[in-house]
DNA sequence: ATAGTCATTGACTTTTAGTCAATAATATTG
DNA sequence: CAATATTATTGACTAAAAGTCAATGACTAT
């Protein structure tokens, strides 16, 4: 990498680290593109060179933390099912509490504004989500942890729509219950009673 | 009621009826204020006699749907938690799927949408469908349907969240899927599942 | 008949997202 | 090393549309 493309990187780092602290203090609406190239010390159309539109940031800002479960996913194969999904809820809401209230909300919005493109990246995440979760149950089907006859389409959206459903009910609520200990809580309480039917023990 | 009182009415149902079909067919952000306008066949400033922003139409658009629900939920004394239960469930997806996918996205983007002030009443539909349930819950342990120990505040958290999860879900995978067809499935499936620990037979 | 009320109007203001031609700094080529 | 090409940066500018408001006039109340 030359000197004017490490010059270029840290130019978008800059622009996302100044867009993140004004994302969590200010939230998104009330913060406008020239706000937040100020803070970064650059001029309003740099922000384009590295942007489409305003509200791109916030999806580069929280990609970074949801993508690396994906990759822990991965490396989860020795695990019980159970064990499984516990780490991933935990792991989705660790993120969602880390980047804190504002981008949660504001990631929703966007994924939700169909001005993005149906195949903008964020908008798939959802269906990515679907794929990941969809693999750890069809694998336990393989393993003969889970019966042969486990509805896994049908439990894959169940459990999505419940981890999407805590993010936006945590941003609905303005924050008012700990999205760690509800998961955990789920997780610990309801998770097998889910799978009672199919697991084999 | 009046001449006056008469018309004014008559004026925003023109709106809201302008604004229903735009909306469904193009989506929020393609339409402005003046297409509304001109549809109901006003001028651009009566639009704010009566909506303070362009989308608090939105907001009265969904309103009369999910509203009858409480009613109905009043009226369902008789019945067991489990069937209670699945017609909320059935009656607010209804409620989506009639809405229809663009008014939906919109309406949860606004809920999210900080600029809406925390008093907004559709801000506080969350916390207003959560004490509806609870009220559901705590009244089926009263009459010894549930256990005294049953944990209604987290059955609450659980099911309110799969209920907004699947309609977030379903505005996120584009409507790839049937929201009444899931919650059915849910209900018959999962519903048991999550509550037989606390079921006195 | 008169004064008062209030929905309606559309031109106007304001805001801000997004554009773009000019510039300057770096990279490439011969 | 000089000449040329590339590309990130700049900030003044444009465009679009949300939201305002003083003037109007149709209706109401007394």
């Amino acid at each position: 990498m030359n000197k004017r493309q490490k010059a270029a990187q840290e130019t978008k780092r800059k622009l996302i680290t100044a867009g993140l602290e004004l994302l969590k203090e200010k939230g998104f609406d009330s913060i406008n593109v020239e706000d937040i190239t100020k803070k970064a010390g650059v001029a309003k159309g740099t922000f384009y060179t590295y942007f489409k539109r305003k509200e791109d940031i916030v999806l580069d800002i929280s990609r970074a933390p949801f993508g690396e479960i994906a990759d822990e996913v991965e490396k989860m194969d020795g695990l019980e099912i159970i064990d499984k999904l516990t780490h991933y809820f935990n792991r989705f809401m660790e993120c969602v509490e880390s980047c804190g209230i504002n981008v949660c909300r504001q990631w929703t919005r966007d994924v939700l504004d169909p001005a993005n493109a149906p195949d903008n990246k964020d908008r798939q995440k959802w269906a990515y989500d679907v794929d990941m979760l969809k693999n750890i149950l069809n694998s336990a089907v393989k393993k003969g942890e889970l019966k042969k006859d486990t509805p896994v389409e049908l439990l894959t959206h169940i459990l999505i729509s419940e981890l999407y459903g805590m993010m936006t009910c945590w941003c609905m609520s303005d924050g008012k219950f700990e999205p760690l200990d509800w998961t955990e809580k789920f997780c610990s309480l309801q998770l097998k009673a889910m799978l009672l039917h199919y697991i084999i023990k």
